[in-house]
DNA sequence: ATTATAGTTGCACATCTATGCAACTGTCTG
DNA sequence: CAGACAGTTGCATAGATGTGCAACTATAAT
């Protein structure tokens, strides 16, 4: 009686079949940096700054502006992204330009984006 | 004056060369459904449940026994996940047995754990 | 019906996070 | 140097979120 897993005779028969497929082993701090990352993704906003990266490297007035965001705000965001490595950002004269930080991100995004818009 | 992108002479020349991709059109609605997808994902303890859940289907009590976690925050846990339809459930006798909603679920998770192993 | 096991829900509390605004830094121009 | 434009940072506040615990529901067994 002391089992929690319902894998003895009071279990029903679904399990008997079923392929466990080898875990992935992921260590606490991988797991901790994997949600930090998602979390920074969970933002509507930040959300629309990385697809607006994706088409290619803007500056953070061009961002705002487009957005119709304050721009201040903007700045805010784009700080969080790359304390998550998610985007780097490139001085140019009084400008600064950020962009994604690597392919990976892209398909992160896309891949995200893509499964909002096929479900329901 | 009224300009705020640099594309013109007061811009430098970086972006001369540059390949503007055609940016995806994401309407506001897909951006907040993504955004909650992966802000359902920016939890270490709910990535865990995820991971395992990649392996296979497991029940509630299963899952807090593992993680060594109270089996109500588990609860909790799985119904975030599953008010954003990343994990579906299912009853079996006094079981309620928990697995992904779908194969995109996993690319995503495992595409994030990637990630955050890849760098740093 | 009573008891035990499995899960869910509700609530209170602490924590985090987003937001807006003002002040500051940095860069170029005249 | 002063002024204008581009970004960043700090701070206060409101809203969202995670957590723990207790109470409740559901299923099965005796």
């Amino acid at each position: 009686m002391s089992e929690n897993t319902p894998r003895d005779e009071d279990s029903p028969s679904c399990d008997a079949g079923d392929h466990d497929r080898q875990p992935i082993r992921v260590d606490d701090v991988t797991c901790q940096r994997a949600a930090a990352i998602f979390r920074a993704l969970g933002d509507p906003q930040r959300l629309r700054l990385l697809i607006m990266l994706e088409a290619r490297e803007c500056c953070v007035s061009e961002l705002a502006a487009v957005l119709d965001e304050p721009l201040p705000a903007v700045s805010q965001r784009l700080r969080v992204l790359k304390s998550e490595r998610l985007v780097s950002s490139r001085r140019e004269g009084k400008h600064v330009f950020y962009g994604l930080a690597d392919g990976h991100i892209s398909r992160l995004v896309t891949n995200g984006v893509m499964h909002a818009m096929e479900e329901s």
